[in-house]
DNA sequence: TCAGCTACATCAAACACTTGATAGGCAACA
DNA sequence: TGTTGCCTATCAAGTGTTTGATGTAGCTGA
């Protein structure tokens, strides 16, 4: 029984950790969109709105680098929050033809009642894992988060 | 100064978890997505196949849930697939308008080139974290998993 | 002062996925 | 033995994002 390369792959514990991930960050962002939306938000709005309120005047440029997408796709979100009054352009003091983000008193206001939302969601979570796994959970989090950054370079 | 609710949002420390959990997701997938170009797949093509490999037979609206994806993306996904001779629909024996998924031998061995590269990342993150680490990180996981599902529905 | 470089923004096209709607077949139940 | 109901597959349209390319403005070094 020689034969032991007959499985193309092995079984399927290997792969447990990025699969869990995976699927733990789909089921996270479903319930995020679930219950964000009756406020008429989407997560990508909530990510952006709090991204500029950490960083105010922020240009789309850093944004995009901030949230992982293309400029373009930042382009369209913000196209978008202006509309909704929620998000401000100004130019840049030195750099004329760039443009700075900055929240509106009503973008405060959606955010506010977004994190809210969100806030809840991670408090649902603390609560089940507990304060100690939490902890740990965010810090082996962030680990992996070093691990593939470095890696990518 | 009874201004406390003068900002709209806490800290960032309670969205850190779901944030970082975002983070890594995205960062691993970049990874993923990286090292499995020079073999021609992306990671949708791999866990498509991987799946079929572990419950063969899988048609296209089950591997649809299995995926969190729609069957219409599925079916787009399948039809890439059966076009690069890695995948083969066959005709439920009951149902005949149902079909059934298969791998081909060259779904086989390409399955096999691409799951020895997320073993090897998957490697690579156990490594950093360590055994036990690694190990109680993937429990927590389930656990998010879990929480997630069960106030989803 | 003036090339060359870099970075930002934005337009246009291509692509992937979702939502919405349609058609067909099996099964359970009256 | 119909007939209702559920599940599958698939077409069509809309949405969001990426890839590719263009114009413009400030910075840098000759």
């Amino acid at each position: 029984m020689t034969r032991d390369d007959d499985e193309p792959v092995g079984a399927d514990a290997p792969n447990r950790l990025l699969w869990a991930l995976r699927r733990a960050e789909l089921g996270a962002r479903a319930l995020k969109d679930q219950r964000l939306r009756p406020l008429g938000m989407v997560p990508a709005h909530y990510s952006l709105l709090m991204s500029v309120h950490t960083e105010p005047g922020l240009t789309g440029a850093e944004l995009a680098r901030r949230l992982d997408v293309t400029p373009q796709a930042v382009a369209s979100l913000v196209a978008r929050l202006v509309d909704k009054g929620q998000l401000e352009r100004r130019s840049h003091p030195r750099h004329r033809h760039i443009q700075e983000l900055h929240l509106t008193d009503a973008g405060r206001e959606a955010l506010k009642s977004a994190d809210a939302v969100i806030a809840s969601i991670e408090h649902q979570i603390t609560e089940r894992l507990g304060p100690d796994n939490a902890a740990r959970f965010a810090a082996l989090l962030d680990e992996v988060i070093d691990e593939v950054r470095d890696s990518k370079s």
